[in-house]
DNA sequence: TTGCTCCTCACGTCACGTGAGGTGGC
DNA sequence: TTGCTCCTCACGTCACGTGAGGTGGC
């Protein structure tokens, strides 16, 4: 028998002989007087010997101790390849969940898909792509940030703020907000043509819808704290916004604790 | 950020980070004056994209492609996703399911399940391990000659010359076989000391304890066929049995085809 | 000076697949 | 001479892990 007669007999590609003989499995034979190789029945055996063997997952290099190894020696071995194959199918089980989940509730890729419904409707909310991008890109790092332990309470700190009255009155500032020197996106370039006027009335107007949101958020007792990341945080709009509309979030930062405690 | 700082605050590891570089996932970011990478947020977003749809089972390579797509653009990625996770949990699943049947049968790995229980009877019946090992190995290769289309077939054939009477009286014609010549395996070198009346005994005996099981078992008109690999079978036996142990067979095979039409 | 972080190669992983380039056999 | 099989390198796969060897920062 030659090379390509085992390996068709056998049902392996002759590639696959040439790597048993590698890693030393499978024996190398004897050869004929033009090179080619001579395999016999023995061959065949160790060949369908070793198919099944990594059939059942085990490694190559295990499998000439597990040939040789006495009959009922192999408790341990398949006690060991039942563990790996529990722990690869629980693997696999979660991410074919985690897609379900995405699927069903077709959100956005890249965030929680606990997550994932509340920013799509946001995002039907306020048409503008930018804000909304702002929105994802914020809740990816938030998310992260809480952890898996945080995400109960990001979820009840976003349900919160889903409140249809409240996200009625955010669409019409949102769009107010976004017309805030639209065009000079992350830099000082052009003063903006903004009236302070807008931007003060614009910043009372967030403090008056979202005070009470917070408030009730704080109240909740959400062991969630991201001051720690603060800086993180305000790098991201900081980079993400037009100066005007960088300028609305500094105030609303900063007279919202004042406007709390009233 | 330097890259620990970011490795850290992500998750990752530095080199998991050079990976995403190196592969394109995740840009360069600029370097301070003494060479260290200088990383920003958006990095750190873009990383957290990246560890999100790998965990989906995403690789890397398309990972840039669905991040910049339409949000409900995904549907087909998804669908992919699943049907791969699906066809690997399949997979593994019926390997676990082997390792499990080979688990409480406690038979040898390397024969199929099936076979695993017969074969242990018979070593039982028959203490000798040389037989017994040329036993599993026959079985092997008939195993693998007979297809997964033939293994009821070979199944109900084994399960025929599993019969107790048979099996019992075949441990003492084993017993006796197995003292034929042992000490010169598979060579002509030492002229044999049994005797040629022992080889016609024993060939006889073998006659008629094995035509009744034959018969039968060609009656039942199984679809097996191995004459196309008689050649392989006889060499497997040649080789591993003692000259008067070959002799034996040999008489056996010659007026089987005889006796079973008496 | 010591310990820590950063940097850039570059090989290893696991079981082969896939050419590249060359030589016997019918 | 042509087509087929065999042979030996040797690189590629996928997502990094793991040193090796060298240089700034506190």
């Amino acid at each position: 028998m030659n090379s390509g007669e085992l390996a068709s007999i056998a049902g392996v590609t002759v590639r696959a002989l040439r790597h048993y003989h590698q890693v030393g499995v499978l024996p190398e034979p004897a050869r004929s007087a033009n090179g080619y190789r001579n395999y016999g029945v023995q061959d065949l055996i160790t060949l369908l010997q070793i198919k099944r063997l990594a059939a059942l997952g085990v490694p190559l290099e295990r499998i000439p101790a597990a040939l040789s190894a006495a009959d009922d020696g192999h408790t341990e071995l398949l006690d060991s390849l039942d563990r790996e194959l529990e722990a690869q199918i629980a693997r696999l089980t979660a991410q074919r969940d985690l897609v379900a989940q995405l699927r069903t509730t077709s959100a956005a890729l890249d965030l929680p898909p606990e997550l994932g419904p509340f920013l799509a409707q946001w995002s039907s909310a306020n048409p503008s792509k930018r804000l909304a991008k702002i929105d994802r890109e914020q809740s990816i790092l938030l998310a992260h940030l809480a952890g898996a332990e945080g995400m109960p309470h990001l979820v009840a700190m976003f349900e919160r703020l889903s409140d249809p009255a409240l996200l009625a009155e955010m669409a019409t500032l949102m769009a107010r907000f976004e017309a805030l020197g639209a065009g000079d996106v992350a830099g000082e370039a052009t003063p903006s043509a903004s009236s302070d006027a807008e931007i003060n009335d614009l910043t009372e107007a967030f403090l008056t819808v979202i005070v009470p949101a917070v408030r009730d958020i704080r109240e909740a007792g959400s062991p969630l704290d991201f001051t720690a990341s603060a800086a993180l945080l305000a790098e991201h709009t900081d980079q993400s916004l037009t100066v005007p509309q960088r300028r609305v979030l500094a105030g609303v930062d900063e007279k919202l604790e004042a406007r709390l405690t009233e």
